[in-house]
DNA sequence: ATCACTATGTTCTATATCGCACCAAGATAA
DNA sequence: TTATCTTGGTGCGATATAGAACATAGTGAT
């Protein structure tokens, strides 16, 4: 028997105030979402929005020579799409599974007109829309200064952060396209942080053993990404849009 | 006599339709932007939204050890205190006016009530909001894969579009700053961009010579970001949000 | 068991950037 | 003028990462 899904796996759905979230609720559809998928490619057009349950997906940048960088990370915690609501129609980065899993879709006309209505569905996309910008910059700031090692404890504890289990199924290989760096660099991060005892990984299997030796390791960008989710979107209170936008207009 | 300033000096401002403009007009307040002064600081409590006509500011991530880095620049093309809209209240960015000049300010619950009529002061901003985010990841991703002198090709151009003039005040030391790298680093770029011709610069005073050249040598995020800026808010017809919001909801 | 494949480990050189020290030239003020 | 400060130029060693070649060890198919 396999564990049963439901949309309120995904905390955004799950904050959703009882009526909108039964206004979506017959319109969610459970999708399977295996690695490497592509959901959106770069400039093209979105017919769906994501909501992921258990799976973990990555908004990549491609350069033209073929180099890439991952931007944020998309998990259980958010929406993929954002730049529907927001107007854009199109992203210039590329999303693609990085963690297989399953998650709920939705047509994006669906979302707009939801969004449309100004209610709390509009303050709770645009509140995660903040913090998803928080991860962003801080990932600009990282990749700037921070060692391949110090990234890689953040990318591992940002992934960790959006799974059930503490073991990740990713080969360096990808994790070095995703930190935007060689292979070889991961391979030396990973054997350091493994000779530390931190983790313990085997072709494509990374297992966290020291969670708390991670958080000591990794720099300051993870704890600012962390917290700033966490306040903007933990104990939402379902059906209190003031809260959301904030009383305090002085 | 000094040139007049007008509100629509700035795009956002000048892309209201009329209904809009005139309810914010009375409430436009022109304030003087002084080089390096701060109008946010990380993490603090924005009591006004900015509008720059004649300034440049940049948003600025500082880190716990000192080093820094901009994460975007904004000009006479946007606005200042998005996430205040997005309704995080703060940002852990600081805003640093990079260029000195003016703009209007706007009383933060100004503008949050006119965001709430969810009319096109929404849908114009929330667009902005997207443009800005894609420059905030094509600098992470340039900050990843693109030299110094390419980086700083790009800070100049994006610099340039944001102001009337082919000369900029900025020392190397400043520009280092921004760039998140020595200053050592931007001497060396600069001064091969000099002896090529590009530019021309003595004691804080860069004069741009050969524009084209000068986007020549830039990398691809440059044109990226502009052509982003430019779909996303070039020719808003004012007073169509339908528009802006995209009618194919297909 | 064997083979092919994939993931990881290792080693080498090249290069970009850092971090530092120091100097030179222009600006400013006494 | 002289003294001082700011800005920019330069040289040097240290380091992190890039780029490439190759070795090794699991894994799965046959």
């Amino acid at each position: 028997m396999t564990k049963p899904h439901c949309p309120k796996q995904n905390n955004l759905l799950a904050a959703l105030p009882a009526a909108e979230f039964d206004r979506l609720l017959p319109h969610l559809e459970l999708v399977p979402m295996p690695l490497a998928e592509v959901l959106y490619e770069s400039g093209g057009r979105m017919h769906h929005v994501y909501f992921p349950t258990t799976s973990i997906v990555s908004l990549l940048y491609v350069l033209e020579n073929g180099a890439s960088a991952e931007i944020a990370v998309v998990g259980n915690e958010g929406i993929l799409g954002i730049s529907l609501f927001m107007g854009g129609e199109t992203t210039p980065s590329r999303a693609v599974v990085q963690s297989a899993g399953y998650g709920y879709r939705l047509k994006a006309h669906l979302l707009k007109t939801e969004f449309n209505r100004a209610g709390p569905v509009l303050h709770l996309l645009l509140r995660y829309t903040q913090a998803l910008i928080t991860q962003m910059t801080q990932t600009a700031v990282c990749n700037r200064h921070h060692t391949v090692e110090q990234q890689l404890c953040r990318w591992l504890l940002l992934s960790l952060d959006r799974l059930p289990s503490d073991t990740l199924a990713m080969t360096q290989e990808l994790i070095a396209n995703m930190l935007g760096v060689r292979r070889e660099g991961v391979t030396e991060a990973a054997g350091h942080l493994q000779r530390t005892g931190l983790i313990r990984y085997s072709r494509g299997r990374i297992m966290v053993l020291d969670r708390p030796g991670l958080e000591k390791a990794v720099c300051e960008c993870y704890a600012v990404v962390k917290t700033e989710f966490d306040r903007l979107l933990a104990d939402i209170p379902p059906g209190d849009p003031a809260h959301i936008l904030g009383r305090s207009t002085s």
